[in-house]
DNA sequence: GTCTGGATCTGTACCGATTCAGAGCATAGT
DNA sequence: ACTATGCTCTGAATCGGTACAGATCCAGAC
């Protein structure tokens, strides 16, 4: 007879208590049997993991191990407005799988949130049962990042914010577009435009000025932009001639609609710069609508170097960033945290402009 | 003077405890100042949530809130080999965003676990702090799947595999492919080839034949070959003359590969049928590549009707299944368990067929 | 023969909340 | 004046484990 059920009769869940009194010795034992091999002998051990097996009992209870230990084997990951656009970006996803790799190496699992900014959603993030938090590109002051950080645990920021006390993992975006706008002009182009991702959560599109551009959120799309400007002032180029076209998401279809009138004019730029790959997918397909020639009548570059980039054809030129590494450096760097250790975030990593078939000198 | 601090004077961590010894009143009382609102007078509850923000104390701890309550407020997803695969696949990235839509009603995450078949892993997805799992797509008889049910938590499946116990959101996957044959059929085509998904998790790729076909542990592959063949004899074409072709996963540039050669044969079909639109894609860039036009030389039909099976070009013929309300279906049925309700699978969905641009009549 | 040490195992105090029965105390009803 | 009712609030049990400080026992050292 299994002692599976209580007195009454009834089904009874099965807990560590259960499997001891039904070998009569102390839960301690039965928790050592599964933590602590080494605190008893190997004959009891085997005996009381086969009995448990034989009951069907699935080992210690998740949440009241997490609660006494102060673990429960789970990052959160913070994504900004709906999982689909994260889903969707080939750069996040890369970053994601290289992110549950290196977890996996502790046995942590990704739990996944969306960062709305609704008060709702934040008791979420507050309340959620997890070790540490990473924050993916949120635009700086979201009220999703203070509600990650109100339990004080370690927090990891993805390109940003910047945040006091947290490490961060980014690259020289400043530098990647300044490369790929030097690589443009030294080709020859005096006539660019740029593609850009949202600026602000403000959900506007179309032309962003100057001062849209400073005030920008999005740190990232922030600094890609004053890079770019940095290199085309340094060549000649008066920014403020350069027309600078947001899209409310990083999309495809949406930077292939941003741009398609403005291919189409007869006073049309040379050259377009998007500031990440599937923007640049978005403006070749545009061309590609319209029949113009890349490179031959218009060079396109991207950003990110995700594998569309060079599936893509012609393929693209484009800055390439090590997208699966930062998900593991991401990754170390929350192992570190969690074991006690002190990180400081790594350098930002470096870039390198990767030349392909979308760019030429433009047409005489 | 705030007592922040233990006795000692080091900071020590606020619990329920502590604001409710500051405000000399009981615990129950702070926890029913989060939970139970109308368990006392609105003017306490406000001097608590008060003194809770000045002191800086996020609410009750998640964990220990798990714990007492049974429930963490964490759905588990179970997804085949990496997440990367998850991630890439747009058929998945819409599951999981309408799966997470439909959670955030109860206020419940996404814990995304890699299901290897390693024996480190089933622990982890054993000991992983969850209300529900949700299996997606995993082999028959993969030993996840047996983890994943051991804690007797309310498991929900998606297409496969069939489990006792629990519901399973399916669609008519014999019905689509047949439908696509047909259509083919229909247009004259008598020479056909097929595209397909890996059928088992032994990494093999290349000709598949009917006995592999039927012994695919991948049901749904399974079944999509089964439609096939069915509508193939029925127009009078022996499927054992249809060469089917197993890639390593669902990816393009696999896909283009292995119909490559294929299609640069003097004998080559005039149709694929590509058993996802992935696979599809790949081919249709295989065509491009081998200057073969599409649909006048060859046509291509896909599965799924991913967004970007319209957005190819030219645009996918392909069997439409609603990929997103899959993810409110099933995230529906995990609600309705975990709130006790005894829920029963719905019947598969219906798909659809969807002509566009890739498909006509063969050159004759 | 006593002492020391190591290997095993147990008792018990936590971890931080939720829950439920009931205590205390006004107010209202008769 | 006395009970009934309703609103607030509290005490103590409970959720299921883990960790630490012993207790017990036996082999080997002196």
């Amino acid at each position: 007879m299994s002692k599976t059920e209580g007195d009454d009769g009834s089904p009874r869940r099965l807990t560590l208590l259960t499997l001891a009194q039904d070998l009569g010795i102390s839960r301690a034992t039965v928790s050592n049997a599964y933590n602590r091999p080494d605190q008893l002998s190997p004959a009891l051990r085997a005996r009381i993991l086969a009995r448990a097996a034989e009951l069907g009992f699935p080992g210690p209870d998740p949440m009241a191990r997490g609660l006494r230990r102060g673990r429960v084997g789970a990052v959160g990951v913070l994504v900004d407005e709906g999982l689909s656009y994260a889903f969707t970006d080939p750069t996040a996803v890369l970053f994601l799988d290289g992110l549950a790799r290196e977890l996996e190496a502790d046995g942590l699992g990704l739990l996944l949130h969306a960062a709305r900014a609704a008060g709702d959603d934040l008791e979420r993030i507050r309340d959620a049962a997890v070790d540490a938090w990473v924050v993916q590109s949120l635009p700086e002051r979201h009220p999703a990042v203070a509600a990650a950080q109100s339990r004080g645990r370690p927090v990891v920021v993805l390109d940003q914010p910047r945040l006091p006390g947290a490490p961060l993992v980014g690259i020289d975006d400043e530098g990647g577009a300044a490369s790929v706008v030097r690589h443009l002009t030294e080709l020859g182009h005096r006539c660019l435009s740029v593609v850009t991702m949202p600026l602000q959560a403000d959900g506007r599109s179309g032309p962003a000025d100057l001062r849209r551009q400073r005030s920008a959120t999005y740190q990232v799309m922030r600094r890609r932009l004053a890079g770019a400007a940095a290199a085309a002032e340094a060549a000649g180029l008066p920014w403020t001639e350069v027309p600078v076209l947001e899209c409310t998401a990083n999309d495809p279809d949406l930077a292939a609609r941003a741009v398609a009138d403005l291919l189409a004019r007869p006073d049309r730029p040379t050259a377009v710069v998007a500031l990440s790959d599937q923007l640049a997918l978005g403006v070749l397909r545009a061309a590609a609508t319209l029949g113009l020639a890349v490179p031959g009548e218009l060079s396109v570059t991207g950003f990110d170097d995700s594998p569309a980039a060079a599936a893509a054809r012609p393929s693209l030129t484009t800055v390439a960033q090590p997208l699966r590494d930062r998900g593991e450096t991401v990754g170390a760097l929350v192992r570190g945290l969690l074991r006690g250790e002190p990180v400081a975030g790594p350098a930002p990593a470096p870039v390198r402009l990767v030349v392909r078939d979308s760019t030429a000198a433009p047409p005489s």
